[in-house]
DNA sequence: CTGAAAGCGCTAACAT
DNA sequence: ATGTTAGCGCTTTCAG
């Protein structure tokens, strides 16, 4: 059996609340009195039983993190922030994989309530009916990360990807281009079909420029599956120059298929990428590209939730964090 | 207040221990009277503690996983797999980043001890004294993810990085080469001092060929180092034809360094790498690469750790996984 | 098959 | 400044 705060009580001569007022901190301890406290917790290995205080105090210091799937460099990028801002406040992430099944949302959600977890984290390519009203019922804060929800105003940490789309897109137009193609990843994913999809046709439009459904091509956001979108794009009649893809493993299927047909970028066809990981940055020629501040998405939510979870006042639940275009080589000056 | 089984025992006018019973699955239980409970379960929305539960059973199906930094792919997939069994035998994990601190990995150990881990499963670079002080008075079991251990035999998963290592440069020298470098990972990280080197090594001897310290090379297993250690493999007067390297992020940096002087893979240079990511695939030249299960490793290691938390027999708790050679383009035909 | 009761190890009033 | 005590919500004997 371990060591528990009794026995320390009984080995330093006071009572477990003296022991428990030294372990917490709590100031009402005579100096004297404390260290003979922390002689015997040191003498003893006596370790505070986290589960424990978690029942009494009905704190677990402990926060969920529900994700489509964190082996994806997007969202492991996302959660390291996370991981770093909980860290920084003494929190510990229970971290699970949702595979964007809605009903295995519901059951994590459950799963991690029941875990008493003092919050959560959720991502989700987007918000289903069940999944609301789980977060409704839910008796702890919870901080949308990079995810978009319509209907209510949770609290949430976004970039605004429609107007990135529409400066990509803005971009390549005053570049002259009078094809651009929009490679997608899934439209069940709002940030694609809701936001940069909207953004790309806002752009032609203002332009007086058509849509070409036949530009707006759906992936799965694999290199694999963008690689073959080519196959259909690169053969169109009147194929497009230009193109912006909804991230950079997709615009290096593109590349590839491009490059298997003997053309070139930047010449033959310019790409515009949302960037989420190195991937953009090594390739050659390297990608133009949006970046998505991935790490702070991650870390301001999990701040923004510590702030919930203290009841603190926040005077904008909805934040929006600032991304940039870096000019690389994808692009021609 | 939420709602607790004795407000279920209650309104379904029986104990709380017949509750209890019922939400564990045990049989005892009349079918009429457990569906009475569950009706009232379902009618309440009662959703069990899992922190009473812990302090009452001494199990809260949790586990810790200490890793040097998630949002590193190699850690990334290696934890989903992890995720992944853990998931089928109903575990959640809590996941910290130690970032290859000893002090760091000590204090996380006596944080997921607090917490009552029912297991952990450790990855690391190597195992300091402090650290394996930790192990060793755990009080529950610990499992090692792609982590040497040369001190003592705890159970771990790994591949044979040495053999691993011993037959690319063999290939190489078969190929005709004379001059291979071995681009590494730091030298602190076992695995490429004492595993990867090590390979490397034996294979030159058994071919009766000189080992140049100058063909290798020592990085921080990034991109932009990698890079740069071509300026200085590049300019010997007498530079490598091949180079093995210690992962394909590695290559990468190589390639591009190559490549920048106008020279040809694998006409120039031939590469092979260990493969960590999607990057090796999708680079062009594709990189012929020995390919890591990181995946398997950490789902392995999940399996492990739960026959060693049931206390089953375990006939080898030192795992070792195969591995295999992709072949692909940056070696000649 | 069901119930009563004793903890699990700690926090948080409430006393002193 | 320190001690006493009543839970926190559940599991788990032990009875019956």
């Amino acid at each position: 059996m371990a060591i528990t705060i009794y026995d320390v009580a009984r080995e330093a001569n006071v009572s477990m609340a003296t022991v428990s007022r030294v372990v917490n901190g709590n100031q009402n301890v005579k100096p004297a009195t404390r260290k003979k406290v922390l002689d015997c917790i040191e003498r003893l290995g006596y370790r505070p039983n986290a589960v424990a205080r978690g029942l009494a105090s009905k704190r677990t210091t402990t926060i969920g993190v529900i994700v489509p799937d964190m082996s994806k460099s997007y969202y492991a990028e996302l959660s390291r922030g996370i991981a770093d801002v909980a860290t920084m406040y003494e929190y510990n992430i229970i971290i699970s994989n949702s595979d964007k099944s809605t009903s295995r949302e519901v059951e994590l959600f459950e799963d991690h309530l029941g875990k008493q977890v003092d919050g959560l984290i959720f991502m989700s390519d987007s918000i289903s009916p069940e999944v609301r009203k789980e977060m409704k019922t839910a008796n702890v804060p919870i901080v949308l990360a990079g995810t978009l929800d319509f209907e209510t105003n949770l609290p949430s940490v976004n970039i605004d990807h429609e107007q990135a789309a529409y400066e990509v897109t803005k971009k390549l137009i005053d570049n002259g281009h009078k094809r651009i193609a929009f490679v997608s990843g899934p439209f069940t994913r709002d940030i694609n079909r809701v936001c940069k999809r909207v953004g790309y046709i806002r752009a032609l439009e203002e332009a007086g420029m058509m849509i070409d459904e036949s530009l707006i091509v759906e992936t799965d956001n694999t290199y694999d599956d963008a690689y073959e979108s080519w196959n259909v794009l690169g053969k169109l009649s009147d194929r497009p120059t230009a193109v912006m893809t909804s991230s950079d493993e997709v615009a290096i299927g593109i590349m590839n298929g491009v490059r298997d047909e003997n053309l070139r970028i930047p010449e033959d066809l310019e790409i515009i990428c949302f960037q989420h990981s190195i991937l953009a940055r090594i390739v050659r020629p390297q990608l133009t590209a949006i970046v998505v501040p991935l790490y702070d998405l991650g870390a301001v939510s999990m701040r923004l939730l510590t702030k919930l979870m203290n009841k603190e006042e926040v005077e904008e639940t909805e934040v929006v964090l600032p991304y940039y275009l870096e000019e690389r080589q994808s692009v021609k000056k």
